[in-house]
RNA sequence: GCGGACGUGGCGGAAUGGCAGACGCCGCGGUCUUAAAAACCGCUGAGGGGCAACCCUCGUGCGGGUUCGAGUCCCGCCGUCCGCACCA
């Protein structure tokens, strides 16, 4: 109506456990399950008079789209961002598969299902993210997407910038530690490891072994069971490994402990301990007897005594005992010291990243097959790209087991070798899913192209996405990987931009009655089959969209969808008993100006509340003009041009939110089909405006009595009125006035 | 613990620093009907006064502040929700 080319696509998400689980309980296979699901979904959206062009449709679980996530992934083999690896991964045991970071809430608590999770040492798929890391934080400051969404884009990726030490260890070996405070290098008295850390088993010496063993066998346990909690009342556990490191700076021998608050998965799992600038370090120093060295005293305040302190000092200051670098300001003056340590071999400047690499695999079924091959000659081989897509055997027992059901399929897995022809296994573990939902937007746009993903060319007159509408459950997972796979898409040469989608906006989620997740197995769903049905598709729109804020969601109730049918039927009523005509009569100029000011302010809002998301205030504004044309049908200006304009722009108006009452009534306006086609209303600012208007004199901030001014009224006449009048007088109370605030159109405030 | 959002009638909610409660639901009264339902019309924050048109007082989680004027801005609490949480 606007004039714009819109492509509002619709598909469908479909492999995952959702499907293979549902699929499990009810003895169906998941692809039975998920067309079923799929065709029920259809009729909703076309019954709920949604407006998409389903001739793109795009199912994710079809081999013609997944044959596409594993071209995909063979680029990114190429290109070197797809490697399998060893190392401590998050496992599901409900799900019977492990999960990348991201899907891991709370610490440890699986995204899907729930349940805890817990590490595991396994060789898994990942995707090389992290060489995006400073694109993927950069690039997010332009978007516009809402500012939480970014903030928490932003703490995931987590960039850190500080140094890298190396430590030399009396036994030889180097550790290197990460540091965002180089500053604080000549307060280190200790340095603690990662249980897990490489190095603890070959530098604990024989005294202190057994304690080490036990240490590191009770962290890994714990990590096993629940979280540790991170509250103040948990003392600080470690042990001492009987090896010392010598002080890069200070040359100082110090002990080298290892402590379950130092993660191995962030920095080096390494860390240089400085009790006095670190409240972590202050509080283990304090709990094993370790000496405290304070070599940053703040300015302007008392100075700090290592023995007097109760909490580390973390602030701004000077430093003191630290050899050449003593009394350089800090944090200003941070790069010098760091070109200090890079210059005398130290160490060097570094940016740590909180973001890992994006495990792909999963050992469930309904997924992608990763399309690679092991030969017990040639090794790992990808399949060739004209042998796509692998096709995901539809006769395989899926029920998980902790394996991949595909280990089972002998007609699956036995295959041969790309490279020498020789007898080879497939792989059987399956892409994460939030594979699919990476770069489904671009298939929108050449849905059959069969030479590639998308066809470059639509999908760069199309592309970037506008505006994009999902859940706040999308903020990191979906949102990060689709950023990711379009700067892939990018420099594989597919695409020019590097950002998928430019405006995103979050839809609140409408819960049950009760206020939790609908659920079809609790009975909270709310059918909005049966809904359409008993009070039409229009009504459920006009009703979910006034139901409060759009970002905001909330419980649902079907009380004031028959508030919405009242709307509705005095709609029909003033535009079908009115719209013929004739038009030819006459009203006093006044009025009829009065009725176009209301068209066009409605107009006014209406189009504004739609460009900003406010749907329950649109609907708000057309009850109003609907009510105003009911209490006008009855007055001359029904039989003018101007009652014409108005019923015809209420037909505009409810448009887009009530679509099958706006084309009856367009239709019996007797103008041709369809109202959908036709260009939306433009508001008059000249008629917008208000000519009289009512004017509230206030004494002190109070109300004390109201004028008929003119919208233009001078200042000197309008005050002079509002102490003419008797009432203020009253309040006056013959106290003079001490300022008087006139705000034109609005208010006088009188203050006495 | 840190960061963010929010807190308004019986309910959902509305209000560029300018008449708090738009609009809807519920409730009450009326019209129509033998009656009820539906529909339509009117009233509907709390307390008080007036025969009446109306008028007064209080009122946006609590306590302060800025301002002619605060639901809105600032400070401090309380509560709810969300995110992060040993990230060196």
């Amino acid at each position: 109506m606007r004039g714009y080319n819109v492509l509002f696509p619709m598909g469908f998400d479909a492999f995952g456990l959702p499907a293979e689980n549902a699929a499990i309980r009810h003895g169906i296979h998941p692809a039975t399950w998920t067309f079923d699901n799929i065709r029920a979904m259809e009729a909703q959206y076309r019954n709920m008079g949604a407006m998409i062009d389903w001739s793109r449709e795009v199912i994710t679980c079809t081999p013609e789209y997944y044959r596409w996530n594993q071209w995909f992934f063979l680029k990114m083999l190429e290109r070197g961002l797809a490697y399998r690896a060893a190392g401590a991964v998050w496992w599901c045991p409900s799900c019977q598969t492990v999960l990348a970071n991201e899907q891991v809430i709370e610490g440890n608590v699986c995204e899907r299902c729930g349940s805890a999770v817990s590490r595991r040492d396994l060789e898994q798929w990942y995707f090389r993210i992290t060489q995006y890391a400073e694109e993927l934080l950069r690039d997010a400051e332009g978007l516009d997407w809402p500012e939480r969404v970014k903030t928490m884009q932003r703490n995931w990726i987590g960039r850190s910038e500080g140094a890298q030490v190396a430590f030399t260890l009396e036994t030889g070996d180097v550790l290197e530690v990460f540091t965002t405070r180089p500053d604080t290098l000549w307060g280190a008295t200790f340095m603690v490891l990662a249980p897990e850390h490489p190095l603890v088993a070959s530098i604990t010496t024989p005294e202190h072994r057994e304690a080490v063993a036990r240490y590191v066998e009770q962290a890994r346990r714990q990590s096993e069971v629940e979280r540790q909690s991170t509250d103040e009342e948990r003392p600080r556990t470690g042990v001492f490994t009987g090896a010392y490191a010598i002080n890069p700076v200070t040359d100082e021998r110090i002990p080298v402990w290892i402590a379950d608050y130092v993660l191995m998965g962030y920095g080096t799992g390494a860390i240089m301990a400085v009790p006095s600038g670190d409240q972590r370090d202050f509080e283990f120093a304090r709990a094993f007897g370790l000496p405290i060295r304070v070599v940053v005293q703040p300015e302007g305040a008392p100075t700090l005594e290592s023995g007097a302190m109760t909490e580390a000092y973390a602030g701004p200051g000077v430093l003191v005992d630290s050899g050449p670098m003593t009394g350089l300001r800090v944090p200003e003056q941070l790069p010098e010291i760091i070109a200090w340590l890079a210059e005398s071999g130290r160490g060097e400047a570094k940016v740590t990243w909180r973001l890992r690499d994006w495990l792909i695999s999963r050992q469930r079924y309904w997924g992608t097959p990763i399309p690679v091959v092991y030969c017990a000659r040639c090794g790992m081989q990808p399949a060739p790209e004209d042998q796509l897509p692998v096709l995901l055997p539809l006769d395989a027992a899926f029920t998980p087991t902790g394996q991949s059901p595909l280990v089972t399929n002998t007609a699956f897995l036995e295959t041969t070798c790309p490279g020498c022809g020789g007898p080879a296994r497939r792989e059987t573990d399956t892409m994460d899913t939030f594979v699919d939902s990476s770069w489904y937007w671009f298939r929108y746009t050449s849905p059959h192209y069969a030479a590639g993903p998308f066809d470059p060319a639509t999908a760069d007159a199309w592309c970037p996405v506008d505006l994009y509408c999902g859940g706040i459950e999308h903020a990191i997972l979906h949102l990060l990987y689709a950023r990711f796979f379009t700067k892939v898409c990018r420099d594989l040469g597919l695409i020019d931009h590097g950002e998928p989608f430019l405006r995103l906006r979050n839809q609140g989620m409408i819960l049950s009655e009760e206020g939790t997740k609908m659920s079809k197995s609790r009975g909270t769903q709310v059918a909005p089959d049966d809904l359409v049905r008993e009070h039409g598709a229009d009504a459920l729109r006009l009703h979910l969209m006034y139901l409060g804020p759009w970002e905001q969601g909330g419980p649902w109730n079907s009380r004031g969808l028959q508030g919405m049918e009242r709307f509705m039927r005095r709609a029909w009523t003033v535009v079908t008993e009115t719209g013929a005509g004739p038009f030819d009569g006459a009203a006093p100029d006044a009025e009829v100006r009065a009725l176009r000011g209301v068209t066009h302010r409605t107009i006014q809002r209406v189009t504004e509340d739609l460009d900003e998301f406010q749907f329950n205030t649109m609907v708000a504004a057309l009850i109003e003009f609907v009510n105003e044309l009911m209490r006008l049908k009855e007055t001359p200006v029904v039989r003018t041009p101007a009652w014409r304009e108005a019923v015809e722009t209420l037909t505009l108006l409810l448009a887009p939110s009530a679509p099958y009452l706006a084309e009856e009534l367009w239709e019996r306006l007797g103008n041709p089909y369809s109202v959908h086609q036709q260009a939306w209303p433009v508001f008059d600012a000249a008629l917008t405006a208000r000519d009289l208007v009512e004017v509230v004199v206030q004494v002190n901030g109070k109300v004390r009595d109201r004028l008929r001014l003119a919208a233009d009224a001078a200042e000197a006449e309008a005050v002079a009125m509002a102490l003419a009048a008797p009432r203020i007088a009253e309040a006056l109370n013959g106290a003079e006035p001490r300022k008087i605030v006139y705000v034109p159109g609005r208010l006088i405030n009188i203050g006495r």
